[in-house]
DNA sequence: CGTATAGCCATCCCGATTTA
DNA sequence: TAAATCGGGATGGCTATACG
């Protein structure tokens, strides 16, 4: 319906880009504010309406001038006398567009591969001698083997952090045996558990950012790597895996452990500032467009937007 | 769209180690 | 002591994704 009130109102699309023909523009004007619409979850949302897909990749769908021309492109970035200039707004989001590409781009010159931190180090303590059982975890089902659970492996490492100790979860997966009791089995026939508490550290704060740091990748790299791997056997279980782990010694990536932290740090904080000019540009483009707060939301809602995202945007909005 | 590639899983092999 | 299990590497199939 809003996609009919757009051309409604102008006999036709209020405008459209792509082509020469299209655009009323030098080739010397910035074509940044279209950078800004086109990546927009309005214009993400409109190509999903027309074109019945999101994704690009696979080899089906491809953006060709005909798709870009049918994209419906608000006159509101121009001014109102001239079509040849943007408008207030246009420029407001031409800038934000290029400040993004710039944050992507030092994005990209992050390492925050632990392991390329790493370095050559001694061995040090095995989860087992530095950390305490976590609750009841003789009744979970990561003392399980093989025997009861085909295909048992470990998926996926997180930490809860209290004042004086760290608390590590683990996610586990399994060919269940019985599979018409899960809906959501993936493609090797999978199924994955919530995050069940394992152990307990009570240990110094440079020691639980180690762990912190250090058992996820070993995880994900396993196969031997620390003395661990993913999977259980018909003898041993995920949580003897687990205890088996060992950590490096502390002094022997202490530096490395250090410019790592840092890295990951600025790293967060270039992730924030372009989800925020993200999400700004998201809520300069819904206004161009003279959208609701209920359309807005039909629309994140439809591009399956993370809750707190959906609130973010619509804040700005 | 066709092609290349990364990641995940299964399977096989064979020596080493553990269990019955 | 024989059988079972494990470790660790190699191979290969499959899917999703990147790219032109």
């Amino acid at each position: 319906q809003k996609l009919e009130s757009f051309m409604d109102r102008n006999g036709k699309y209020a405008g459209t880009v792509g082509t020469t023909q299209c655009l009323p523009f030098e080739n010397t004007h910035s074509l940044d504010p279209f950078l800004a619409l086109l990546n927009s979850r309005l214009l993400t949302w409109i190509f999903k309406i027309l074109y019945g897909s999101l994704t690009l990749s696979g080899g089906y769908h491809s953006i060709g001038a005909p798709q870009i021309e049918s994209i419906p492109i608000t006159d509101e970035i121009f001014t109102d006398s001239t079509e040849n200039k943007y408008s207030s707004t246009g420029i407001e989001l031409g800038s934000k567009a290029r400040k993004l590409e710039e944050l992507k781009s030092e994005l990209t010159k992050i390492n925050i591969n632990f392991m390329d931190y790493l370095g050559t180090y001694r061995e040090g303590s095995s989860l087992k001698e530095i950390s305490t059982p976590a609750e009841n975890i003789s009744e979970s089902i990561l003392i399980q083997t093989t025997e009861e659970k085909e295909g048992f492996r470990i998926n996926m490492a997180t930490f809860e952090m209290d004042p004086e100790s760290l608390l590590l979860k683990i996610s586990a997966r399994y060919k269940p045996r019985n599979k018409s009791e899960f809906n959501s089995l993936d493609q090797w026939g999978y199924i994955e558990t919530d995050f069940i508490p394992v152990m307990r550290f009570y240990v110094g704060d440079e020691m639980k950012e180690l762990i912190k740091s250090f058992v996820p990748a070993a995880i994900n790299r396993a196969g031997g790597f620390a003395d661990f791997r993913k999977n259980a056997t018909k003898t041993i279980s995920l949580l003897d895996r687990l205890k088996q782990l060992t950590l490096p010694k502390l002094g022997d990536v202490e530096s490395g452990l250090e410019k790592y932290l840092e890295q990951k740090e600025k790293g967060k904080k270039l992730e924030e500032k372009i989800q925020e000019t993200d999400h700004q540009i998201d809520a300069i483009v819904f206004v161009l467009y003279d959208l609701s707060e209920d359309e807005v939301v039909t629309i994140l809602d439809s591009l399956e937007t993370p809750e707190d995202e959906k609130s973010d945007i619509l804040e700005k909005f």
